[in-house]
DNA sequence: AATGAATGAGACTTCATTCAT
DNA sequence: AATGAATGAAGTCTCATTCAT
């Protein structure tokens, strides 16, 4: 793109600058706004700007794109979650850490990771296998946080997570970028009602 | 059926055995399973053993039929709900009856209903407006229970309401039939998450 | 067509005119002369004169439709045969017969026995199998023919049919229509070649 | 190959380890396998270990490949048949050594002439003539090893001619490579038909 | 109320081929 | 001689929908 502005002239089949990033990010968008099903592969290739057809050098079929989305996804929601809780060792505010980055990747920053709480992995049953083992892959993040947490005896902390989770990929459903609270803010108001009260 | 009960013999009335019933409960259960684009007009028809043409008597879309669930599945969950609550006096034990009854809907008893969870309003833009303004009809119910709770000061009700409904509706995505816990003590699981601890 | 002709104007979507022969006989056309992988199903659609997508009204895939032209080659070339030698008794004028009605089908009259000589069943696996036992349901006839012949003691019959219909079924190859030898002269001729002499 | 081995080392000449021979290889033994419509470039390219692109620096198209494998298919059944009779100065021997060439060429030895027997060459029409060509080329062979029988007076020779070949030709259609009668052993079969016996 | 055949648009995918590198 | 990415046309097939019967 760059390039283009330099030298006057949309460079076409240069091995440097393959459409292949590119196509990535348009299915990633497209896949989180429109769904999987309702994302025709002519929408990504129209909105990169190539022909259907040219898609088919980078993946072999419609189901392996989403895949490899989806696996980006999941391994940038993995990476935001780490660094966000790398600096806290306190397990509820890691928690909370955790929340705030999971609701920015979700809601405002990542089409990537939008797209592993969208699509459910059994709508795609060539792929199903390969998707549910990257959003374990995920889960067992949230496995370690909750475990670290110093809960009344007898708390069913898969309820904990599986309640919390659910929580936070649900908002996709009801937030609006517009509206007053931020992740962070949705977070905190979160996690606060989880925690045990003094 | 009711109709050939009475009559005592399954005379083919022109109302009677309308296949408009069974169209609507085939269409549920495949919209709640398959998801809404991913059924198609065939697959409902050859699941009731008609043509496909055939329920353009009953519908004029395709996007209206789902209309005709969604409106039916938010009835029928208001309808649990309303019922659930209606022996029960105490704000959190009514609550808690209410999440019973919506999990035991969206997970075991009712196709329509798990449409209203499933299928995104606006994924269907010809009837969005009219599946959002169904569905809100249904949220007017929890925002009655939720402010009938005794809070601490200063908790945040919305939040509150939209983090319960949250981890609710999202228990599809992980809920096993043959599983240990049952609607009933997942909803008191989620509950006493909620509830100030003394 | 005719009915066109005395209403003036092209009806469309009677129940009587089904346009399942005309593609029977355009796909029949088209495979016997273009081979089945030589043919798209818009050719055989736009000879018809309706939509490609409109045969799927009839014939759930393209090799379905290879199977259907297939089988009723073979019922033709059958009926043809047997007609031929139903009213001869003598071994080798029955011979005769059958070979003057097989390449009067595969080289003059008969789209659908010639692509029964046309196509590979092993070119299209999805139907492979079928078309080989109709194949030889048909070989099955010769069988019989050749086993009534008087031929010379330790004459190996098997290779005398093999061979007989290799250069029968191989004649497409080199026929013309506007050639000399008519269908029955060549059977004649094919037929004294083979006949012991003297 | 020779090069290695003269050089001693599998050294990457330019010239000498191009790629054509394998290529033309594989084509013929996909071609006559799977047929030339039935045969993808990409199918030859990935079998050669080669990207599709790169078949174009050695064939301007997919049927020129096919007319160079189709003369080398010519090419060596003529020699094979030559090579066969060179030997022999009797005119039935002298085709029944004919015979057997062809025969071990289409059944075992040659995908190259396969090729020859398998793909019609008005398929293929930018190339037909050059194929045809060829394909007169190796017949006429034929045509002089039958004028020199001593047939009955009154022989249609181009009957007889075009019966054998038929008959030849056609044997791929049904030869097993694991069956009982070798190539040999056919063709002593059928010249023994043709041979005006007593 | 339902059928059977067709429509027209568009789905995903594959093909032979090109061309700058 | 070969690559990698792309083209453009065409492939088979599916979709929601229509309409005379």
């Amino acid at each position: 793109m760059m390039a283009s502005v330099l030298t006057g002239a949309p460079r076409r089949s240069a091995h440097a600058d393959s459409r292949l990033p590119q196509i990535l990010d348009t299915a990633a968008h497209l896949f989180c706004t429109q769904g999987y099903q309702g994302t025709t592969v002519r929408d990504i290739a129209s909105a990169v700007g190539i022909l259907p057809g040219s898609l088919y050098c980078h993946f072999s079929t419609k189901d392996d794109l989403l895949a490899a989305v989806y696996v980006r996804g999941v391994d940038q929601i993995c990476a935001a979650v780490e660094a966000a809780i790398a600096r806290t060792a306190e397990p509820w505010p890691r928690l909370e850490a955790a929340c705030v980055a999971h609701l920015e990747a979700i809601l405002r920053d990542d089409d990537y990771a939008r797209v592993v709480v969208r699509v459910r992995p059994t709508d795609v049953p060539s792929v199903a296998q390969r998707l549910i083992k990257d959003r374990n892959r995920y889960e067992a993040q949230w496995l370690a946080l909750i475990k670290a947490l110093p809960l009344p005896a007898g708390t069913d902390r898969k309820a904990f997570r599986l309640m919390l989770l659910g929580a936070l990929n649900w908002a996709p459903n009801w937030y609006r970028a517009d509206g007053a609270a931020s992740p962070r803010t949705l977070a905190r108001h979160f996690i606060a009602m989880f925690k045990p009260h003094g």
